[in-house]
DNA sequence: TAGTGGTCTAGACCACGAT
DNA sequence: TCGTGGTCTAGACCACTAT
């Protein structure tokens, strides 16, 4: 929030999102927007490419800057975002269950990573559920070498709140993949499955700022209950 | 490519891919490359925000920016990728077989689409098979408002490529969702599903630049052979 | 023709990392 | 201290849309 253009970008959110700027209708224009904000057109447009990354506006050369109608609600696939800033943001009334905190190496082959050192890591396992009903079992491999220790009371309300704000470490980017799987007998269990029902597993890679790798994570979700929205802008490959 | 940017991007996308720039060293700095490109800084700027959007590098202040090693595919889920340039990108061996192309209206509940009014629409109903495996359902609904008629001959080539290319129309933004289902007895049978195996549906709204809404798709993929691969950055709630 | 967004520049100051 | 990336400026020219 101490930049210019992240505090015009919330700005200008905030107020497509309370209806100040309504769907359907256009921005000021950039220039406009300088002199409203007392600041220069580039800064400006940095913020206004936020607001199109992001699915706000769509900008239209030659017209203007219109609102979309934009009901995202970014789930964690579509972006990095830990459980419990979802669980505020989202008003969903979730708790969450740690079944499992001990030392384990990384099971690196399911990660589809390439290496022949052994990984030290602190392995935690933990249910999600919403009014009762389980809805997603992660499991989560926390390398030694940047965070040593874990203790139960951090895993019961939020990992990345511990690791950004406590340990200070930046989480910047993380690759990850989805498929759908046959359970185990444990998945079974705790997710409270039928017969022959398959499950949905996001697996990621986490990343700091300096490109450090110190996560992995497993996410098995019901898949009744799994629901990935996204927005997305065409690219094409070349 | 007519930008300097984009240009600028793509060089150094492209020295990234053919290791000139290998996984782990750090790119020239920005005054060296603008130097090099005889350009000025921000210019510079601009092309490594997009290769760091797209995953290629990571900035890091007061030190550079490192070139990480990626190997995203960017399956249609993560952006508005064609199959055929995926195809092409990928160097799969596929065949689309269309199945069905009639005048239909769009069935707007099935995509959560909040309308009074009946949406006239072509219907393209086709088949992905990757050596001689039916992989993936595509069914499209492309309203008549903005493309009157499709022929069997373009729905067995690339839609895409018939509305950027011979209509002129820039697909610009979509929303989409991913859920897991219970197949219908139809497509239990296009895609040689065995008993009790779920679908994964992606269902999408596709938008072009003008913000007019265009088409409705619904792609259901085969659960074993399902599997999307993502690159995303932190970006926290607030 | 006037207004819009898209690109580009040359320069400034700052925050951070390495030395 | 020096070099790096991060932010910001004031201005320029272009392409497109509207009238």
């Amino acid at each position: 929030m101490r930049n210019k253009y992240s505090a015009i970008y919330h700005d200008i959110a905030d107020k497509i999102v309370h209806r100040i700027y309504p769907v359907g209708s256009y921005l000021p224009s950039e220039t406009q927007l300088s002199q409203l904000y007392g600041t220069s057109r580039e800064t400006i447009r940095k913020a206004l490419s936020e607001l199109l990354i992001n699915g706000f506006i769509q900008k239209i050369r030659g017209k203007g800057s219109i609102v979309l109608n934009l009901q995202r609600f970014n789930f964690p696939v579509s972006g990095i975002t830990s459980y419990k800033e979802l669980n505020r943001s989202l008003n969903m009334h979730s708790k969450t269950e740690v079944l499992c905190i001990e030392d384990r190496h990384v099971p690196v082959e399911k990660f589809d990573y390439q290496t022949t050192e052994a990984l030290p890591a602190t392995y935690v396992a933990r249910l999600r559920k919403i009014d009762q009903d389980p809805i997603v079992l992660d499991r989560d491999y926390i390398l030694k070498s940047v965070v040593p220790h874990i203790s139960h009371a951090v895993a019961a309300d939020s990992l990345y709140d511990y690791f950004e704000n406590k340990l200070g470490l930046t989480i910047s980017y993380a690759t990850k993949t989805i498929t759908v799987e046959h359970p185990s007998v444990e998945e079974k269990k705790w997710l409270a499955l039928n017969e022959y029902e398959d499950v949905v597993v996001i697996r990621s890679r986490t990343y700091l700022e300096d490109t450090t790798l110190f996560q992995f994570t497993e996410s098995i979700h019901r898949p009744d209950k799994f629901n990935f929205v996204d927005f997305a802008r065409r690219q094409k490959i070349s």
